[in-house]
DNA sequence: GTGAAAGCGCTAACAA
DNA sequence: TTGTTAGCGCTTTCAC
């Protein structure tokens, strides 16, 4: 590895001056300047990234730790985190928690150490049903930033990044309300996270504001343990007057969708489907789903904004809490 | 931040007594090793990494560059890159090329400054086509170890983990053979790819082989800028003769497998369809896509120990390349 | 305009 | 058993 140091003894000046020369300080002459950067680029010298960290104090890195990278919803997320850094000259280390407190306590301790500026975080679910948060609070009580998307707590005072999970149901469930759908049911694997709960308050009251909406609320909540898809074909198997579903979770809105097909239901005719998503998740069936669209490259994109603003001390002592609004995109499974 | 100094100031003793004590070195008597420890635990005192790593010129972090994470191939491969790595203390540091060889060189670049102690990489798709590989043996000459996985090349020289692509192609054609398929296509997008390439090898090679089958091969190679749901549906409506589909990429299959069913065609009865992919990829089909599984977990794994093993000077002087194993995984689109 | 020296936090050879 | 010292590669203040 070629260091100033040894620029300085090729070029017998001191290793500041070649330090200095490589920064561009005004103190050096140009005809110096010259010099040591053409022997660095033909040496192809690099200054150590490690040593300028140490110094500086500052290692232009992220800490991101997301649940579950085989979700697409995180595998997009993290590719807009990775995008926005980048732009910005910042690197990220990327950690899974897989859903487990342990693992999300371990990463944010082992890197917690000097080896990132900041956390980009979203709660895995063990910790958000035991709420149990005091781990990354203690991050935030060392001075280290932590920029929470998505999944969230109100016992974290930090920056956050959230859509309006309520107001989208909401949306969604008085959509299927205006097509004179009779039978709404809510399906969803994810009532203990904080999105989930709030996106099932959204179509209750959406229900509980329609008023000649006369069957209640009806909610399939997939059991952990048993398959989704087969709660999911029992569902619409069982029940012909079903006429229209919001699926609150990733993939339920596509299970649905393969269901009603394979029961011959017509779509979006009998039965309409919602499904929340972004864009691009299991994007190709025919016909194809209509989701609430999270917008999920914002949403990488805002953490990483919110992150940098505190790491330079852009932003108040209080802290924010960006909401990004989603869309209703309507394909071909409503009217 | 804590650091050795705060420790040694509070307990009146060297700098070197407290970091020996907290290594655990016999060089220092129990009751120090004690009472540093106590302190230690008490301040929550973590080892500055940086400092470490610059100190042993080691950082244990791995630089993970892939093509695509939107792709699940990639996001899986990852995930077991993330778990392998942390099982044995390693951070990755993730980089995504986003399928160009200018972002793949930078990441490189930035990385190869004592960032990290070796790279996991699959080739960026226009580095495969341009065959322009010159950065990545840069990297090498610099002696950081390199451990390429699924796109691979032979102009460069390193440990490499893939799957066997045409032979699995050619099990999966032969498998369609059997079955007394007539009209077998290919359909891909990848043919630029070094997989997509034996991919198809092997497709043609079962073909060749066949001597009681008369049509010959044919190909269906998605074009970029046009939509691959359209290209795919004209292939079945047009030629109703088509009994089997053997797809080379990750989605193809579902995508054909959607169009047949939206076209009534019976499946598998009167149309085969294989797609390429890991066991999980897009599965909530019904009838569920028969595969060729690519065992991405294993991918990963093997990835990691290759490259901590070079890391670690367990490895002979000459370069492995590992074969992970594929399986035909007959679902319900096979006979 | 250039260089010496201190120091970021740590380890390790050597001295006491 | 403990402490001193040098040094990893870099930046930066201060002196020349």
């Amino acid at each position: 590895m070629v260091t100033l140091k040894h620029l300085a003894e090729q070029l017998s000046v001191s290793i500041s001056t070649v330090s200095k020369a490589l920064n561009n300080s005004d103190e050096i002459s140009p005809d110096t300047i010259e010099r040591v950067k053409a022997l660095a680029k033909h040496l192809n010298y690099k200054p150590n990234k490690l040593a300028v960290s140490l110094k500086k104090s500052k290692t232009f890195t992220i800490g991101v730790i997301v649940p579950n990278i085989l979700n697409h919803f995180f595998a997009k997320a993290l590719y807009a985190i990775e995008m926005e850094a980048t732009k910005h000259g910042y690197n990220i280390i990327t950690c899974l928690s897989n859903e487990t407190r342990s693992k999300e306590d371990n990463s944010l301790q082992l890197l917690s150490n000097g080896s990132v500026d900041g956390f980009i975080l979203s709660i895995a679910e063990e910790t958000q049903i035991k709420d149990n948060i005091e781990h990354i609070n203690d991050i935030l009580k060392q001075n280290i930033p932590i920029v929470l998307f998505d999944r969230v707590s109100d016992l974290i005072a930090c920056d956050k990044v959230i859509i309006d999970d309520f107001g989208a149901a909401f949306e969604a469930t008085e959509y299927l309300l205006k097509e004179g759908r009779k039978h709404i049911v809510l399906i969803g694997d994810i009532e203990e996270l904080s999105v989930g709960k709030l996106r099932t308050n959204g179509y209750l009251k959406a229900l509980e504001d329609a008023s000649d909406y006369s069957s209640g609320p009806e909610i399939l909540s997939l059991k952990r343990g048993e398959s989704a898809e087969a709660q999911i074909e029992s569902l619409l198997r069982d029940d012909n007057s079903i006429d229209g579903i919001i699926a609150i979770d990733n993939v339920s809105g596509v299970i649905a969708l393969q269901k009603a097909i394979k029961h011959k239901r017509k779509v979006p005719k009998d039965l309409s489907i919602i499904g929340f998503s972004d864009e691009n998740v299991l994007q190709f069936t025919d016909p194809k789903l209509s989701t609430v669209s999270q917008h999920t490259f914002d949403i990488g994109r805002a953490s990483v904004e919110l992150l940098l603003a505190r790491l330079e001390d852009r932003t108040p002592k209080t802290h924010t809490t960006k909401t990004i609004k989603t869309k209703l995109i309507l394909r071909d499974t409503t009217l």
